[in-house]
RNA sequence: GGUGGGAUUCCCGAGUGGCCAAAGGGAUCAGACUGUAAAUCUGACGCGCGAGCUUCGGUGGUUCGAAUCCACCUCCCACCA
């Protein structure tokens, strides 16, 4: 490890966003061992891309010796945060968020390091927020806030100067609650710091402020970029929406090949952003892609490390191996439980029954799988000799052949196809 | 409360009675080139293999024929009070 300090490291990576006196916290930071947290609620039933680089800023906290507690928003995930949303949000019922947090505790602990007894720590807000009574949040913690600072928040504005959607006091409230949960943490396990998406800057504020007023205590906050695209487009969508760190919702394949798949003018900052590679390695491997022709080598580091973080060596592996017996080549290598492997790795697959191909065109057999999303674009593929089944290119004329494409004395041993269409689309079918 | 403007296919945005499934751009998908890139070029882009079917805020109407005209309704925007 370097000389650098945590905070020389983070913003050398472009992981700072804002954060109370730099100069205040690095010496807090340098005394010993603090208590930070960063809450996450429960808006689904999976975490997504977009919690990950605070999830990885936890764990490089942990590193330096720091301790964490990831929060899960068990309360305020039945209220809403209205931070810089456009509209009010529906609210989710007492068991769809209770379900969802446990599922969010799942993924995190898989992160963060819960074991020896000075670790992490794992915490719910609902634990402290939902037994407390209204007169009492009003007159002990109500009071500590004042609606001008509220309202002038830079994360509600919009909402509260649009004359069309408005905000409900329920979400207004909510800066309240997150302000609640760091003087709870800070009274309960001396808690120093929160950090958050930039998006949270308000709500850390606040807490800092309310910490001071019921605990007499200094907080220190800071937030993380929002993760942009250099095109401009959304970071963590594909064609099929959010990339989930679920391994069931967003398969190990899926997510290697998103970031596989990252544009050059993108790669090296994510790999500051999503990866314990030192900023020097990360340095050298862009020095050495650019003085080399042809493919980086950047992108496969990027989706090797950060397969490996989230879904461990075995989810790695499946993807690779998926993504070798794909893009390397030929495919008639594969033994049968390669072919067996592909479908439990990840790779989309569907039974197929013969019988009932006479009548189906290609079109509608690949879009009803999945493997594109209307017929047009199986025609259009078969046009251009894009769909290829077992290595076969089929045109169309083929369209209506399928119960002769897929027979069964045509498939790999006996009983599969592989369907490519295009370059990077690809479907397993197994004979039912 | 008053007056004027607007709502078009995923998004932006043309279209003011037939030649409109609807210009153009973006996004997206596929092909060439490449590195499973970028840029560029080509094609597709409401649904359907096809015949054909369903669209232009909603409901009715005029007409041989309406996204385009009329009536009412809903929602947005601007100005006035």
């Amino acid at each position: 490890m370097s000389e650098m300090t945590l905070l020389q490291d983070l913003k050398a990576r472009g992981l700072v966003a804002q954060m109370t006196s730099e100069e205040e916290l690095e010496k807090h930071l340098a005394e010993g061992s603090v208590t930070l947290y960063c809450g996450f609620d429960p808006t689904a039933d999976s975490l997504h891309l977009g919690h990950l680089v605070p999830l990885l800023m936890l764990k490089r906290f942990q590193d330096y010796g720091h301790r964490p507690i990831a929060l899960v928003g068990g309360a305020t995930g039945l209220i809403g945060d209205p931070s810089f949303k456009a509209q009010e949000r529906q609210l989710n019922s007492g068991e769809v968020v209770a379900e969802w947090s446990n599922c969010l505790k799942g993924q995190i602990s898989r992160f963060i390091d819960f074991n020896d007894e000075s670790g992490a720590i794992l915490a719910n807000n609902y634990d402290w927020t939902s037994g407390i009574d209204t007169l009492t949040f009003l007159r002990d913690i109500g009071k500590h806030f004042t609606v001008n600072k509220m309202i002038a928040k830079e994360s509600v504005k919009q909402r509260i100067e649009r004359e069309d959607s408005g905000i409900s006091f329920t979400e207004f409230t909510y800066q309240i609650l997150q302000s609640f949960d760091y003087q709870q943490l800070n009274k309960a396990y001396g808690c120093t710091l929160q950090i958050g998406g930039s998006d949270q800057w308000g709500n850390i504020t606040g807490g800092i402020d309310l910490t001071r007023r019921m605990n007499g205590a200094q907080a220190h906050g800071m937030t993380l970029p929002l993760i942009t695209k250099s095109d401009g487009t959304k970071f963590g969508k594909t064609e099929g929406g959010a990339v989930w760190l679920d391994a069931a919702k967003t398969s190990p394949y899926a997510f290697y090949q998103f970031w596989l798949n990252t544009p050059d003018a993108d790669v090296y900052r994510f790999l500051k952003y999503f990866t314990f590679l030192s900023v020097e390695e990360i340095d050298a491997l862009e020095k050495a892609d650019a003085e080399r022709q042809g493919r980086p080598e950047a992108q496969s580091v990027l989706a090797r490390e950060v397969t490996r973080l989230v879904h461990g060596d075995d989810g790695l592996l499946a993807a690779q191996r998926i993504t070798d017996a794909l893009f390397s080549g030929d495919l008639s290598d594969l033994s049968e439980t390669d072919y067996e492997q592909l479908g439990q790795d990840g790779l989309p697959s569907s039974e197929l029954d013969v019988a009932a191909l006479a009548e189906t065109p290609m079109t509608t057999l690949l879009s009803d799988a999945g493997v594109a999303t209307n017929g047009k674009q199986v025609k259009d593929a078969l046009q251009r000799q894009a769909v290829i089944v077992n290595g076969n290119a089929c045109g169309v004329e083929d369209n209506m052949k399928a119960a002769e494409i897929f027979a069964a004395e045509r498939a790999v041993f006996g009983r599969f196809f592989m369907v490519k269409l295009g370059k990077k689309k690809h479907h397993l079918f197994k004979l039912a």
